[in-house]
DNA sequence: CGGTTTTGACCAGCGC
DNA sequence: GCGCTGGTCAAAACCG
């Protein structure tokens, strides 16, 4: 694969620009339900499902981190680490637990962090006096990074920023937000990497209790093989359609998972008969957020 | 008008 | 203890 292109993030508000006549917002088009039937499936979205989220503990309460959903290294599988970038996510940085913090990165430094939300405590402008609490639970992080234009990456939920600091040695500031959901303490930090300023670093914090706004993220990038496509999820169910466009469309691939953290790799071909083998690996975040990595080679 | 962003101040943790 | 830095608060400004 080449990487010739400038190479874009997976956040659908990428200044990219996507073949004009699909839709990446839902399977309204009927020729996509034929190619979908033509592949022997039938297209149903993933029904929002709320019972996820009851299933482990409440909102905003770290949950121990099941090491099989835990990010996985990138370079598993056969294919180059490079392509892997191509597609514009990179590592996953960290994850995890609460107590401590792997310095990696300026990425998550930050100590005091957020966890345990404070009890709001009555603060007075002038003179603040703000209670001390116990001391704050950090919840479990994973952070990784993005390259795109656009520091604020969409992911399917509503954020409120809260903050916002300058990072040392870095000439981008840091911005915090806090979920919108009342009854949730998710938060995540943005900010861009000072040594590779085209790359976005994504901290999320806390696990959200409550389900997307609607479908998520679109993803899009070129390669020696133009390929597009979408991903839609929620807390119960990770569907992706993958188009593969060197010049025909083809609509190769259905994938429904819970709580998988590879949801592995699926053969597909093209309307052509072109043999296509993508792999394709997608890795549950948090149990919110699914990254998706893929590779296309010519068999 | 309500929700969001901006921004300066405050607080906590850490290293020296 | 002090200074530095990250994280948060909350009033004001902004915006749809």
């Amino acid at each position: 694969m080449d990487d010739d292109n400038s190479i874009d993030p997976l956040s659908g508000d990428s200044t990219w620009t996507l073949p004009g006549d699909y839709s990446f917002f839902g399977i309204t088009d009927t020729r996509d339900n034929n190619i979908l039937s033509e592949f022997g499936w039938n297209f149903h979205p993933p029904a929002p499902v709320l019972d996820r989220m009851d299933s482990g503990g409440s909102c905003g309460v770290p949950e121990e981190i099941n090491p099989t959903t835990s990010p996985v290294p990138v370079h598993s599988q056969a294919g180059s680490v490079e392509n892997v970038r191509d597609v514009s996510i990179s590592n996953p940085l960290v994850s995890t637990s609460s107590s401590e913090d792997r310095p990696e990165s300026s990425a998550a430094s930050g100590d005091a962090a957020s966890g345990g939300q404070p009890p709001s405590s009555d603060t007075g402008l002038l003179g603040k006096v703000k209670k001390k609490g116990p001391k704050r639970i950090r919840q479990q992080r994973f952070a990784f990074m993005t390259k795109s234009e656009i520091d604020h990456l969409e992911d399917g939920y509503r954020w409120r920023k809260y903050g916002q600091k300058a990072v040392k040695n870095s000439p981008f500031p840091r911005s915090y937000y806090r979920c919108t959901n009342s009854k949730c303490t998710v938060k995540k930090r943005v900010e861009r990497s000072s040594t590779d300023p085209t790359t976005v670093i994504t901290t999320y914090e806390g696990q959200h209790c409550h389900h997307t706004v609607g479908i998520i993220s679109r993803f899009s990038f070129r390669s020696s093989r133009v390929a597009w496509g979408y991903c839609a999820y929620n807390y119960a169910q990770l569907t992706i359609y993958i188009k593969v466009t060197d010049g025909r469309l083809g609509l190769h691939s259905k994938l429904s998972t819970k709580d998988s953290s590879i949801l592995g790799i699926t053969k597909v071909r093209t309307f052509d008969g072109d043999a296509l083998t993508k792999k394709v690996k997608v890795f549950s975040l948090l149990n919110c957020l699914f990254i998706l990595f893929f590779q296309l080679s010519d068999h």
